[in-house]
RNA sequence: GGCCCGGUGGCAGAGUGGUUAUGCAGCGGUUUGCAAAACCGUGUACAUCGGUUCAAUUCCGGUCCGGGCCUCCA
């Protein structure tokens, strides 16, 4: 198998990826603040990285993937207030949704799924660290992390000290020594959240999280990290300062993986835009394997806008592929060549995805082994996985069903009666009649099966 | 204002210094009681203006247009 190549934000080409250790890959990445569901961008990554983990398994001996849960934080406290529920249930629920999602997007669960507040104590270990090696001062009942200790600080977001400061829109706070300067703890007041600390009863800052769970659970140097684009800066920078400033390393992650947006109407998608579909919505409207499908359409870096359009094109693709796969059974070592080299290729997914079409057609055509190429190729991309049968039965908007599965079934053994008195009349009646339900028949040589629409 | 990334056929979306992406939709055909599916055939797409080159959609530069980050955001 060729080599995986892998876009790091960090030089801004692609590279080789070499593992620190091949029998043990160790990937990171951020995870949902839990205060709502999650919308269709946020599902990006969690579905591309869910191929990338998939990707890495079938390469390596030993993968640990750690994506995290953030369940402290300023909006969670907000919320809770609003909805006038404590923030412990309102974590506790989202994190059930969260979950519910990622199961019907078809993604694996991570191994390893750290909780923020169940590290408080690891958090202030490295902010202590920080304070010591001179990277790191208190102020106000804050601490905060000084940038101008760090020589390499910006090398992420490729932007240096003076741009930052020529395009700052920030005002800066008092206690600041510097305006780059970023919190990694600050006080709580008697209503917030707050643990006991050297500094005082507070709270961690947003980045602090990351880099004391990635230590805990990956070591100090790893892999791979990956998230969304707008995490680059300031998130993804301060994570680096922190850990590479903590621990005197020159890397906390070899590489960094960026996944672009996922858009509406070619507008970025996000909370703060108010432009979103969530998860739940878009998968009691589409299954889950069609919006997997969707959001795998598209290169992962590239934008990607999920219309409805894009949702049918992508169910139409599952249903080709499905046919073309029919009953058959994966299995796990018949990985098509061709499809693992555009995977190998950056996760090419949209490549990957047209080699599944050109395999469904060989496999109509009766090509040996190409159905379970097909199959167990797309079990790397986590699709194709019911049986066709399986698939075709179930109705896009899962919640609609005013026919069932026995009444189908009774309407087509009276249209087979009627076509083999010769009567196509009544036959034709009774195809019209269930395509007014969306049920279409397909007459094949061994029998007739039926699709909803 | 600073920094970054894009503009491919009707739509979606890969890719390439000279040769078919792929899917959907369309058109023609084979097949079918009808239909669906499948198979076969079918489309001189690469924002624009210059430059380099025997040859550019592909490399370089300008222009126009779009998007993103700089603030919570996947």
């Amino acid at each position: 198998m060729n080599v995986l190549r892998l876009y790091n934000t960090l030089s801004g080409k692609k590279e080789d990826f070499k593992p620190i250790d091949p029998a043990h890959v160790r990937v990171y990445a951020c995870g949902p603040t839990v205060y709502g569901r999650i919308h269709v961008g946020n599902a990006r990554p969690i579905v591309v990285f869910d191929v990338l983990v998939r990707l890495l398994r079938l390469r390596h001996a030993k993968v640990t993937y750690v994506r995290n849960i953030t369940d402290v934080d300023d909006k969670i406290n907000l919320r809770a207030a609003e909805r006038g529920i404590s923030i412990n249930d309102l974590c506790e629920e989202t994190i059930k949704t969260f979950h519910n999602d990622t199961a019907r997007l078809g993604s694996f669960d991570p191994d390893i799924e750290p909780r923020a507040t169940h590290h408080i104590d690891e958090m202030q270990a490295m902010i202590t660290t920080l304070i010591e090696k001179g990277h790191a001062y208190e102020a106000d009942g804050h601490v905060l992390f000084q940038v101008s200790s760090m020589d390499t600080y910006g090398a992420l977001s490729q932007r240096s000290m003076d741009d930052m400061i020529a395009g700052a829109r920030v005002e800066v706070a008092p206690y600041k020594r510097e305006a780059a300067d970023f919190i990694l703890w600050k006080p709580s007041n008697d209503d917030q959240p707050g643990w006991d600390s050297p500094w005082g009863r507070g709270r961690p800052g947003w980045h602090i999280e990351c880099s004391a769970m990635a230590k805990a659970y990956l070591g100090e140097v790893f892999d791979i990290h990956a998230g969304g684009l707008d995490l680059i800066f300031p998130h993804h920078e301060n994570e680096i300062a922190q850990s590479c400033c903590a621990h005197d390393s020159k890397h906390m992650a070899h590489y960094w993986l960026h996944n672009g947006f996922v858009t509406m109407n070619d507008e970025k998608m996000s909370k703060s835009l108010g432009n979103i579909i969530s998860v739940t919505d878009a998968s009691n409207k589409y299954r889950g394997e069609t919006l997997r499908a969707a959001l795998l359409s598209a290169h992962y870096r590239a934008p990607l806008d999920l219309s409805h359009n894009a949702m049918r094109d992508a169910r139409n693709g599952l249903d080709r592929l499905y046919r073309a796969v029919g009953e058959f059974a994966a299995v796990p070592d018949r990985v098509d060549e061709e499809f693992a080299a555009c995977l190998l290729d950056d996760l090419n997914t949209p490549a990957a995805l047209a080699r599944l079409h050109e395999l469904a057609g060989l496999a109509n055509k009766g090509k040996a082994g190409a159905c379970e190429a097909l199959k167990s190729s797309a079990a790397v991309l986590g699709l194709l996985q019911q049986t066709a049968n399986e698939w075709a039965r179930t109705d896009e908007t899962v919640t609609k069903d005013d026919i069932d599965d026995t009444a189908i079934d009774v309407l087509i053994m009276a249209r087979k009666q009627a076509r083999a008195n010769r009567d196509f009349a009544k036959a034709d009646e009774i195809r019209d009649q269930l395509d007014k339900a969306d049920i279409i028949l397909e007459d094949n040589v061994d029998g007739t099966t039926w699709r909803r629409r």
